[in-house]
DNA sequence: CTTAGTGCAAAACATTTGCAAATGT
DNA sequence: ACATTTGCAAATGTTTTGCACTAAG
């Protein structure tokens, strides 16, 4: 049924050097098929499992990270504890919202930034993250 | 001889509602007393033994907390595992120099950002934080 | 004295790793 | 068949917690 989809990610793994396995098509599956998406390991994990693919949370930490070398998705620092990925590897930035732990997307055009400050000697930026955190309004 | 100092931070202590003990006092020394710091608890531990104060790490990730919730200090989000603090709680910015996981302030004054979205109904935006990740220049 | 703070060791998490068994080519 | 990948369980690294002990007011 999904096969067509599936067979575009097999290539697309494929071309990244990593061999189509089971559990990784099937995180790669979960991963693309709804849009951009922010997930922690244990989300992706629980998300596997009640999809009915049992893959183990070690093969979900060691496929993120190989995806993220693949250049599939991007680590997101946001809060200390988890490690947030991030399957719109497009320039964009975020909103992360303290207490419910929730990211969302902010499209990278609505967005401006000036100014940017030179990096020192022999460094050049890499990527420029922007982080809107926000807070329950409180209604008074 | 550093007696004056000493007397401040108490005082600051006192105004948190923290009792000056010789721990947050010697700990909040080595954070404030070199101007702006970006520290993991580790690094502070490890100064403070250094200095002759034997605190424990729980002490210092105590102490590190409660100078958060205090407003004293700010946690920095630049980096999954590790969390820093950051001495200064002006409003700025950061490089990130990935690979030594160093941390420098940007001053706040030198970026400019415009037409920041509205956040979702109901949310106001808690902080902004730019992070830009530095990597060596390869000089070919 | 009384209460809050500290240190230690153990617990709790998140993440990584080693290795035998399973899978892909 | 052969190399890679997986799963498990154990190891690691970071942060938190429980509780007896110590220090501050």
């Amino acid at each position: 049924m999904v096969h067509v989809k599936e067979l575009s990610i097999e290539t697309r793994l494929r071309d990244c050097g990593l061999r189509p396995t089971r559990q990784r098509i099937a995180l790669a599956d979960l991963l693309f098929a709804k849009g951009d998406r922010h997930l922690t390991v244990e989300e992706l994990h629980e998300e596997a499992v009640d999809a009915g693919v049992p893959v183990s949370l070690a093969t979900v930490y060691n496929t993120l990270h190989q995806f993220t070398e693949a250049g599939l998705v991007r680590v997101l620092a946001v809060e200390g504890s988890r490690t947030y990925f991030d399957t719109n590897i497009s320039d964009h930035h975020h909103f992360f919202v303290e207490g419910d732990n929730e990211v969302l997307d902010i499209p990278v055009s609505s967005i401006e930034i000036g100014n940017l400050p030179e990096p020192p000697e022999g460094m050049e930026i890499a990527h420029v993250d922007v982080i809107i955190r926000l807070r329950a309004k409180k209604n008074r």
